[in-house]
DNA sequence: TTTTTTTGATAGTAATACTATTATTTTTGT
DNA sequence: ACAAAAATAATAGTATTACTATCAAAAAAA
């Protein structure tokens, strides 16, 4: 408890409107994007563009047009759609990482934690009204659908050096120690974790698209029920 | 046996030279590479260019420069680099298709069979002289990379539509029958599969670019125990 | 209210993702 | 071996992308 809860207490910055506020690193934007309205601006309509077009045809030019300003200034808050993008991955994650340490605090049982960790993870999201300029629900979409994009790149060293996985590396940590306390012998916890982190984003989307590939994914409580059971029988 | 050499017979095409060739379908090229010394350049070029920079880096020109030729050549076998892609994903799955038909001739047990199929998934490719144009083991590398950006794209249903699919769906439909065999009343086994075969790709990237998300997976060994483990753990 | 910072407007460049045209070379059918 | 057909190379051109640079105007801070 108290691990966790000093835990949030460094990763959490305390603001004027006494709530908390997730912040991402400083390597992922030039100038802070939440300190300014049109930063504010650049993270609600770049999430909508990237929902509705994906991060191929997303450029900052078409997001300069939906807000109304200029490429240069968005330029001056990020070098590149990429970084944009590593710029939400990270907030998703340290967002997810919040609302997992909620779902886990109190609960004594570290098998009933897995499974509350998995609901939390295969939940539709609700919208948290404490980053206005962010949808979490389409943030969500989102990433499900952009983020191996992050890594699946010749910059995976460089990207890693400047810190573009850092909450998505915690996250898996925090979990798969959830793992070890499940079972200690266990050989492959982080890769056991990242692997049910994946799957819950891709087989959400085969069942949408690909329904072929998956069992009717689409539907939350079956992808719960089919990722806690490998866990849950991995671990045994 | 029978189901399996018939169904051999249908998806591989007999040649001159007397030996099998993978054939993918009309739907990935607008004139087939392999009838021309120049696109058997563009397949044997091209993946080694892929390899070099990544899918996001590799343009036509670059790959005419390459092979001294032009854009408008190239652009007469394949509409856009995304095509070619899908080209060779599916060459790619049809390959795997073959050596896994192999893998489990003969094979009585269920669960010896997916113990094969898992341990030629994971294993290092031998390069397959039947074409020469193609390195097999330069293909495993940038499939494993490239293959998500295929399916995570806007176009997904319309990719799907024509085609651009098939032949993983089709090697996913044959592992999760016999995942099925294994336990009938599994409900996920497609599923099941999709996951394992993402994850035999992602958790060897991890292992050699983000160790942090895995266990050293990038060791052949540990990669099939971890996968092999999770399926029949799943399935008891 | 002056100074500093931020934004907007405009311009420019090299590269990308193509399409089109035509001359030349290669393949093929007889 | 030769004409006809097909494929390729060379060249040009367009709209868009992914930036960088400059400078004036507006907004924020001192």
């Amino acid at each position: 408890m108290i691990v966790i809860l000093l835990f949030l207490y460094v990763k959490l910055v305390y603001m004027q409107q006494s709530v908390f506020q997730i912040q991402v690193q400083e390597t992922l934007y030039i100038k802070d994007p939440t300190t300014s309205k049109v930063g504010k601006l650049i993270l609600e309509q770049g999430l909508l563009l990237l929902e509705d077009i994906g991060l191929e045809e997303f450029t900052f030019k078409k997001l300069a047009n939906k807000i109304a300003s200029t490429e240069s200034t968005i330029y001056r808050y990020f070098e590149n759609k990429h970084q944009f993008l590593a710029y939400l991955f990270n907030f998703y994650w340290a967002w997810m990482d919040v609302n997992i340490a909620f779902a886990v605090t109190n609960i004594e049982s570290s098998h009933e934690k897995l499974r509350r960790i998995i609901r939390v993870l295969t939940q539709k999201v609700n919208n948290d009204m404490r980053t206005p300029y962010i949808d979490e629900e389409v943030l969500q979409e989102v990433i499900a659908i952009e983020s191996s994009k992050t890594y699946l790149s010749k910059k995976v060293d460089q990207e890693n050096n400047a810190g573009y996985f850092v909450q998505y590396k915690k996250l898996v940590d925090r979990i798969a120690n959830i793992i070890l306390e499940i079972n200690p012998s266990y050989s492959y916890p982080n890769a056991l974790v990242s692997t049910i982190l994946e799957s819950s984003f891709h087989q959400r989307y085969f069942g949408m698209h690909l329904p072929r590939l998956t069992n009717e994914m689409h539907i939350q409580e079956r992808l719960e029920d089919f990722l806690i059971d490998i866990c849950l029988k991995t671990l045994k």
